[in-house]
DNA sequence: GGTGAAACTTCTAATAA
DNA sequence: TTATTAGAAGTTTCACC
């Protein structure tokens, strides 16, 4: 599973058009790196088999499907030892979509998605339930605004 | 592009599947539904056009690409009203790979994505200089725990 | 390593129910 | 809306560079 491989140029730019479109045809990928279907086909298998592309996922639009409420919470633990039991349970929240321990303010700090500010209050005072969490800071996102992949990709792969 | 589109049972299974890998095959997931390839390949199109799948990317392995470095900036404006003009900015540089306008302790609070200390340590400089910005309060991710997917949705689809 | 072609699988659109 | 069908397209393997 997880192997050290040392991707090429040709490697950095079948990643490149499959994070776009993990639906990308290796046909066309081959069509346009001047290489056969058959090497994509390979190559592909082998970047998933030493982990480097860990799956595929579909981006959804959360506003649409009714889950337009993102907000972040900064958690005071009691005691630092208790970090990793918190977070255990904040993997048991699925409002809770990413969790960090962190240095700083914050022992830990996460991100929930929820329908409103209503059912959001109620999974902060779940989590502020947790046995072993001081008390709770929340950040409300006000607005979202990402940085595509694609530009990520490209500064890792030319070292910059 | 965007519209209402209600989804019943059937397209939340098909939702569930490709979210866990985008390249199932139309066949595999008609097989388990026990419905006709075609109708999945109509019932994703509709999707598509509605606007709820949004597009599929790849999960990489960022360790292994040597960016093992995660960090949140906090970020204080010395102004609200330069808000736009900071997060335009914030947009321009890859390592910020998600920034949001945020309520509470921060004005505006971005993730970024980095090899090491260092290389965070030059972004955060980077941050510090954007025009409005009065300064930045920086937590490093020792640890991040991930949620997946698949349960948020079973929250959304049954209106837990 | 890569290719090209064969065998197999999947997609997609049209038609019919 | 869904199923069926059939031709187009894509994937995967393999013998051979």
């Amino acid at each position: 599973m997880a192997g050290k491989v040392k991707l090429d140029e040709i490697d950095h730019q079948i990643l490149d058009m499959l994070i776009e479109n993990t639906r990308t045809p290796f046909t066309d990928i081959a069509k346009k790196l001047l290489i056969s279907a058959g090497t994509v086909h390979v190559r592909v298998k082998k970047m998933e088999e030493a982990g480097i592309i860990r799956g595929s996922s579909l981006t959804l639009d959360y506003v649409q499907l009714g889950y337009a409420f993102i907000a972040y919470v900064g958690i005071f633990l009691e005691k630092t030892h208790q970090t990793k039991f918190v977070m255990e349970r904040l993997e048991q929240i699925p409002n809770v979509t990413i969790a960090h321990i962190t240095t700083g303010k914050f022992n830990i700090f996460c991100k929930i998605r929820a329908r409103d500010t209503n059912h959001a209050k109620n999974i902060i005072f779940m989590i502020d339930d947790i046995d072993g969490i001081n008390r709770t800071e929340t950040m409300i996102s006000l607005e979202e605004s990402f940085n595509d992949k694609k530009r990520l990709m490209h500064m890792i792969f030319n070292e910059l």
